[in-house]
DNA sequence: GGACGGTGAAACTTCAGGTTGCCTC
DNA sequence: GAAGTTTCACCGTCC
């Protein structure tokens, strides 16, 4: 089909988004990195003169979506204000929310995205324009899988309110565009393999069917996974064994199943050997965390016994698991600082250090990263300084800290069944500074419904620190400080009902540890 | 002569995403 | 591999 598209830039992505505004029409334009996604939603908006009522209204909430707007928020912005919008993790869920909701309902034209549109979320558009066909890996650039081109593509037409949709993949060159052709217009999407096979998985489900007691002997284990597809598709059942039996031999190690019977131990040929969790298994099983981080939480927590620990040891030891990854990265002109300040918390690291010639030394240092700038987050410090220091969007600020959290609970539950019952209190103060990024200091007021971590600190400012100072503050000072509604909700909270009019407000204290 | 500023080319650097897990109101 | 960013040499200007 021939598209005739007036040239209006050099820069033919910007020309097709004008083209599909201009014919009153929708697009979704997919780019491979979070820069060029933001890149591209800028360079179109700024050819874009118009703007509205709706739109300027969506871009305020667009920009004041966090306490404290960041860069990455004005940027949003003011994109959003002609009607173009970026969408990638590093948006907030509630920034991505405001976006696909009002391209849905047709406020906004045009969304230049990285793949996070082209799975789960259904927002098609008239036109799904595909700028890039490659991707940066580990072997430097690489054609994505036809799989995801068939994603993309199926973002275009929306079928209540378009009779078609385009799908346009852009071409640089005459062999890009042949190479295209043969891949991804004629070429035959991937086979589909079972995930079973990565190792953290395998082991995860191993742990779970025996702690579920779904199965009961190794025998019970090898009939259930030469039913999986993961058997089906790799049809040696011999090799299959011997990485089942390894992975046993992990869980055992591990202190996380028991194997029943001395005798069965020796003879591997035995399958009706039995197997059985321990009480650790069943709950790490129940958490839903990788065993080897399960592994590394308890040797953490028996390293720990004689140390001295500090916010850092808990955050850098679970900054270095699975779960966390990908890991903020430690940039070459970083490798100093960061090292540094590795040698200043040395004596707060509850795993030991690997040695620098290690090929995991690189990863841990990226651990120490991470930790560091989860640390600046509990001592308060907002998310632009955490933008501009670490690197780190406030949507992948949210979701390291979602992820930490939960692995934070999780080493206090494995502690607690370790008996180490001196951690439990620790962790759980921790857990609170991380959901509100605060000091120590704020965690009275913090158990206030209504008080972030912003709100709090403009109350400790004031001298006003627990409940019993909320309770005997002025309570035009408060509303002063926190405005009227809030300040009544936190008196009646504190107990204070000598004020009390409203009779709609029902909240109480947050209640935790 | 030297401090400063502007310019452009060369040298570096970096690069997508995300499901459930738990509990506490 | 390519886009974006930093570095650096070079040049002109002003004092």
């Amino acid at each position: 089909m021939n598209l005739k598209i007036k040239q209006e830039s050099e820069n033919s992505v910007v020309n097709l988004a004008l083209d599909t505004i201009k014919i009153g029409k929708q697009a979704l334009i997919f780019v491979n990195t979070k820069k060029s996604a933001e890149k591209a939603a800028e360079d179109i908006s700024k050819r874009m003169k118009t703007t509205n009522e709706q739109l300027e209204i969506i871009s305020e909430e667009v920009l004041n979506s966090i306490q404290k707007p960041t860069s990455q928020c004005e940027r949003a912005a003011m994109c959003i204000k002609k009607g173009v919008a970026f969408h990638h993790a590093g948006l907030t869920s509630k920034q991505r929310e405001i976006v696909e909701d009002n391209f849905r309902n047709g406020i906004i034209k045009i969304i230049c995205c990285t793949p996070t549109l082209a799975f789960g979320l259904d927002l098609p558009a008239y036109r799904a324009i595909i700028k890039d066909l490659r991707r940066y890996s580990q072997r430097g650039l690489a054609w994505i899988p036809v799989l995801e081109y068939l994603q993309m593509c199926g973002r275009a037409g929306r079928p209540n309110y378009d009779m078609e949709g385009y799908a346009i993949v852009i071409a640089e060159t005459s062999a890009e565009k042949n190479k295209i052709e043969e891949k991804y217009l004629n070429g035959k999407s991937e086979e589909i393999y079972s995930k079973l096979a990565v190792e953290p998985v395998l082991r995860t489900y191993v742990l779970s069917l025996i702690s579920s007691s779904f199965v009961r002997t190794k025998k019970d284990l090898i009939d259930f996974f030469s039913k999986t597809f993961y058997a089906h598709q790799f049809k040696d059942m011999r090799k299959i064994t011997s990485t089942i039996y390894k992975t046993l031999d992990m869980l055992e190690d591990w202190e996380l199943i028991i194997r029943e019977n001395e005798e069965f131990k020796s003879a591997d040929a035995v399958e009706d050997e039995p197997l059985r969790s321990t009480l650790l298994g069943k709950r790490v099983s129940e958490l839903y965390i990788d065993p080897l981080t399960a592994d590394k939480i308890r040797k953490c927590l028996i390293n720990a016994s004689d140390k001295k620990l500090r916010e850092f040891s808990f955050l850098q030891m679970v900054s270095n698991t699975l779960e966390l990854r990908p890991l903020l990265r430690v940039g070459i002109k970083e490798h100093d600082k960061i090292q540094e300040a590795l040698m200043q918390n040395y004596e707060y690291l509850m795993e030991s250090e690997p040695s620098m010639y290690e090929p995991e030394y690189e990863e841990f240092l990226n651990s120490v990263k991470t930790s560091l700038m989860l640390n600046e987050w509990i001592e308060e410090k907002d998310e632009e300084f955490l933008l501009e220091e670490y690197g780190i969007r406030p949507g992948e600020l949210r979701a390291k800290i979602e992820i930490a959290d939960w692995l934070l609970y999780s080493t206090s539950e494995i502690s607690k069944l370790q008996h180490y019952p001196n951690m439990v209190k620790h962790i759980a103060k921790l857990r609170i500074r991380m959901k509100y990024g605060a000091k120590e200091e704020l965690l009275p007021l913090l158990k206030f419904q209504g008080i972030g971590r912003m709100r709090a600190r403009i109350l400790f400012r004031n001298k006003i620190k627990d409940i019993g100072d909320v309770k005997n503050a002025d309570l035009s000072l408060l509303k002063q400080l926190i405005g009227e509604k809030t300040s009544l909700s936190i008196k009646r909270q504190a107990g204070d009902e000598s004020f009390l009019k409203n009779e709609n407000d029902n909240a109480s204290l947050r209640e935790w540890g």
